[in-house]
DNA sequence: CATGAAAACGGTTAGGG
DNA sequence: CCCTAACCGTTTTCATG
């Protein structure tokens, strides 16, 4: 991973559709050298995944929810992780520092979706306590990747 | 946006490299068909990239960090907002309920860049009080797009 | 709005340094 | 590890239903 990869890495960030030509005259290299990187970059992990940034809202998604979880005394901490990778609500899953366990990312079709999701980890045992935050807008919004397709 | 349009849209966020014909294939219809709902689709706002999953700690960026933020009495807020899109460590700011004002998420080279991000923040006069949390490991990461490459 | 065939483009591979 | 050049699969366009 030298800096020609990493401005391999920006440039198809900002666009994975353009030209290998393209890429190549913009950091001075050919087609197939630029692929050979591309290839390279994929097979190190550097690169996971060629994928779309799609707008939540019109996916049917307009809510976004973060939820701080504390975990139930004794429960079993891998059985949540793998709950959340599966959950198609769960963009986002991480185990942090503070008072709180994880924190949890969720894109949501309404508000009462985020009681639903409550419950059903809820039922699942894990909850300990948890607190959930809105975000009312979004000035940097991030990409969204939809998931759960196969 | 019908269902089809979700799911050529999933199989996109799943693979962008698939062929048009294979797509097509998938939901029944025909290359030039996929095509044209593709190109509408991205016309709408509905798919707003097309971009790559890329691993942060290959990319230098192994620290995440989660900032709660309050500004400063009498902040210019859409100057903050300005801020943060075009911060390259921030890679979402959200306006949220609860007691503070945004939640900004940031991608870090090490833990010592927190304070200086937060010290550039200052800098700009907009921190009012903040409280910064650290994710530990992260059980669903989420797709990281690298930012700030034009 | 979808189709199918033809045309143009770009990713891929081969051969060589 | 990179280059050029030829190859061939894919996207894209277009006429049509």
């Amino acid at each position: 991973m030298d800096d020609i990869d990493r401005k391999i890495t920006g440039l198809l960030a900002a666009d994975a559709r353009r030209a290998l030509a393209d890429i190549g005259a913009a950091v001075g290299l050919s087609a197939s050298a630029v692929n050979d990187r591309i290839r390279r970059l994929q097979a190190q992990g550097a690169i996971r995944a060629f994928t779309v940034d799609a707008d939540p809202a019109a996916l049917g998604l307009p809510v976004l929810a973060f939820v701080w979880v504390s975990l139930r005394d004794g429960a079993d901490e891998s059985a949540f992780r793998s709950f959340a990778a599966a959950h198609p609500a769960v963009m986002e899953c991480h185990h942090v520092t503070g008072p709180w366990s994880y924190l949890v990312k969720l894109r949501l079709p309404a508000l009462a979706a985020v009681e639903t999701v409550l419950a059903e980890i809820k039922a699942q045992g894990f909850l300990g306590r948890s607190e959930t935050i809105l975000a009312l807008s979004s000035p940097v919004e991030g990409a969204h990747v939809p998931k759960g397709a196969a």
